[in-house]
DNA sequence: CCAAATGTACTGCCATATTGATACATTAGG
DNA sequence: CCTAATGTATCAATATGGCAGTACATTTGG
């Protein structure tokens, strides 16, 4: 599994390490019924506390991307749906906050629209 | 000047005071030349510490929307302009952000587009 | 039945951010 | 010159978040 925590990152290990697990579910690149490294074993490898990668495990499994029982380990359920109301209310929060950024900068309604078509459609860019 | 604060917000309250000035100043509901409220006057309005007041000035002075002197009071500046830089930086954080949460959900580009056109042109809603 | 591996739960520690309070410096005005 | 009002600077207390470590519960496999 390729995952890369950045200790400095802004955002904290746990988090880095729940968005790419994510991540990696949604496209594919880890498929349903897949077993994860154990807790132990991950926090090993990327130099984390157990704890850390537990946090990151223990919320996927909330948002029900994965299932981990004891003695068994831990594997990937399912690619989760949110409920309808769930996710327009995600997407007006996140709409809400880049309307404000792009006010405070006094940035223009087309140029904010272009700009973030962009990164819509590159990813990596 | 009409400022809200809610205390149980997740942004804290000199945040939303310095962000909720700057958005006057850049609509022209505060012109520049205008005196502000001494600090604690402001604080005893709003019910925070001088202290807390104190900082959204000191934080829109270091922005340039504000300067603020002894014995004097504070006064509005001018509205800032960014460099051109520091402008497509910022922007570029924000559609990133706003691009992240969308893939996230998996929402379609159409859609996102669409949602931010939205609240880009509807500040209120 | 037992040992090993696994996830879970809990607790204390540390760093950071925010606040509230106090003392200080500056200016205007009488 | 002096007082009052203002902004500035600094510090301690508090709350929060994240982390590390420890003990516990469950399951598998021998």
């Amino acid at each position: 599994m390729i995952v890369e925590i950045d200790p400095d990152a802004a955002t904290p290990p746990y988090e880095q390490l729940r968005t790419q697990i994510a991540a990696l579910i949604r496209t594919g690149g880890l498929a349903v019924g897949t077993r994860l490294p154990s807790i132990r074993q991950l926090a090993r490898d990327l130099g984390l506390a157990a704890g850390t990668v537990a946090r990151a495990y223990r919320e996927l499994e909330a948002e029900g991307y994965l299932r981990g029982r004891a003695g068994q380990g831990t594997v990937v359920r399912e690619i989760p749906r949110l409920s309808e109301a769930e996710r327009t209310a995600r997407l007006t929060d996140a709409a809400r906050a880049y309307a404000a950024a792009v006010r405070e900068l006094g940035i223009e309604v087309e140029v904010a629209l272009t700009t973030a078509q962009y990164h819509l459609t590159h990813p990596a860019g």
